[in-house]
DNA sequence: CACTGCGGGCGGA
DNA sequence: TCCGCCCGCAGTG
């Protein structure tokens, strides 16, 4: 274990655990024997301190979608959960993913982005809000008091996670360096097959752009992510789909990069995606993705958190962790630890072996009942959207109390046609085996616990695991299950999707 | 243009 | 009083 990960983790322990302060109080502990690791997912009725040298808790970063509150301190700063921006069709992309945007922090730039309509599906877009506080978004507050910043959390995100800020950044620039030259190579094979497909009533996809315009680039991309219902008449098969992405992610978009955010689900077995790999075969009925994979460039505006599972395998899976027992909700990623290293890992791997994930009964690989050690905190959330989610909605969600869990769910969810992937450490990791998974099975009904949430770990101390994951550690919230669970992963495992900011 | 931080002000608990 | 929230303003990139 690098000797940074074992600093990390004792500060975490220290501070995330039985903290000996609270922002709130006149007088902060001076000099912090430890200063905690930045956590960009912090998640949980957690505090850290961090130095003042972290930029990022200089400029009081979350990868959560913060906004700032004002609560008439000037020396705190508090911020308020914005949620995520979801598509309100609940449409689920091949994969079985879903759109989770970074709401647009700016009230008016909000407005703007509500607007817009999924580009997979062209329903509208929602807006998830954060109630993770007793009802109220997420706050987090920040104060600098000499050389520390102290951070404390309150709530816990009862969403999936947004693009992160950071990860949006990261991936834009890379996208536009790389662009320029995996771009004009593509130009025409792109064209040839996406022109035909016009999803997009303004006629984005019937026309196709040239290629140099990146936003154009972005949009044609779209049409990789087709709902599993829908026709998908512009890329019928995967033959053709040469791992664009691969090259197009290659070297800027590591797949163990860390990557805060992406979450994964992974209703349907991964297409056997080779990041790496530049022509790489796939028969998977759901090849269209990579093909669209490789032409997803730039948009960072969408996120499919779950987009593709790619090498998930290559991350030599049996490493990284399978937080399935983490966080509150199951939305909340896994202890990605980075820095804890084999403790953590070893430990969560075999919790994860343990867990019923392959268990037909349990879709939802999110165990249906909270660890004993879970957060208490449900946030009772009764919104109004409801969704549209339902047409994959299997009869058990019905069941749910909690639309906004099964709304969220649906993000898990599966389309029809999703197969069963049996969650087994053999699944995830290596890519022939994701493969071999991702054989169809047939649809299998989706039997989701009313509380399909993911399920709040064994962890007894929520802040542990989200101490534990060091920033953009890799992370991964696998969800399986029978149809519907995702597997996040906080590495910049695989290709990011998302579409282009531009129109969104 | 969007993000960020600040602060006034309002209303509800 | 506290808190959530809205709004506008200003600085920044």
């Amino acid at each position: 274990m690098p000797a940074d990960a074992l600093q990390q983790a004792d500060p975490v322990c220290s501070y995330g655990m039985q903290p000996n302060w609270d922002i709130k109080d006149p007088q902060m502990p001076q000099e912090p024997a430890f200063f905690d690791h930045f956590q960009e997912w912090p998640d949980g009725y957690v505090r850290f301190i961090y130095s003042s040298d972290e930029r990022k808790a200089q400029r009081h970063l979350s990868g959560w979608a913060m906004r700032n509150t004002n609560n008439h301190h000037g020396h705190i700063l508090k911020k308020s959960c914005l949620g995520v921006v979801v598509c309100a069709g609940a449409c689920a992309l091949p994969g079985g993913s879903r759109l989770q945007l970074r709401p647009a922090i700016c009230d008016k730039a909000r407005l703007k982005q509500h607007k817009k309509s999924c580009p997979s599906c062209h329903s509208a877009l929602e807006l998830i809000p954060c109630r993770g506080h007793s009802g109220y978004p997420v706050t987090n507050f920040w104060q600098l008091d000499g050389n520390a910043i102290f951070f404390q959390a309150k709530g816990v995100h009862d969403h999936p996670r947004p693009e992160s800020k950071s990860e949006t950044e990261a991936r834009r620039s890379a996208i536009k360096r790389q662009m320029a030259s995996f771009y004009q190579p593509q130009k025409k094979r792109i064209r040839e097959p996406e022109a035909e497909e016009d999803q997009d009533s303004s006629g984005h996809f019937s026309h196709i752009p040239p290629l140099e315009n990146h936003e154009e680039f972005d949009i044609i991309t779209d049409t990789s992510f087709l709902v599993p219902g829908q026709p998908c008449p512009s890329f019928p098969n995967s033959g053709e789909a040469t791992c664009d992405l691969a090259t197009f992610q290659g070297d800027k978009m590591p797949p163990f990069q860390k990557s805060p955010n992406p979450r994964i689900y992974l209703p349907r077995p991964p297409c056997s995606y080779e990041l790496a790999g530049p022509g790489y075969t796939n028969s998977s009925p759901y090849s269209t993705l990579h093909k669209d994979a490789t032409s997803i460039p730039a948009d960072t505006d969408w996120v499919h958190l779950n987009a593709l599972p790619y090498n998930v395998s290559s991350h030599s899976s049996y490493e990284k962790t399978f937080d399935f027992t983490s966080r509150q909700h199951g939305w909340t990623p896994a202890l990605g630890i980075s820095g804890l290293g084999e403790r953590t890992d070893h430990g969560q791997f075999q919790a994860v072996a343990s867990l019923p994930y392959y268990n037909p009964e349990l879709p939802c690989r999110y165990l249906t009942t909270a660890p004993p050690g879970a957060p208490a905190l449900q946030t009772v959330i009764t919104t109004t959207s409801q969704v549209s989610c339902q047409a994959y909605q299997p009869p058990a969600l019905k069941h749910s109390d909690n639309v906004q869990e099964v709304k969220r769910l649906s993000g898990c969810n599966c389309a029809p046609g999703d197969t069963q992937m049996s969650v087994c450490p053999e699944a995830l990791s290596p890519p022939a085996t994701v493969t071999r998974a991702a054989s169809p099975l047939g649809p299998l009904p989706l039997k989701i616990p009313g509380d399909c949430r993911a399920i709040r770990p064994t962890w007894a101390f929520p802040q542990e695991s989200a101490s534990s994951r060091t920033d953009g550690a890799e992370s991964w919230d696998v969800c399986l299950s029978g149809l519907g669970r995702a597997i996040s992963y906080s590495d910049r495992v695989g290709p990011i999707f998302s579409y282009n900011g531009e129109d969104f």
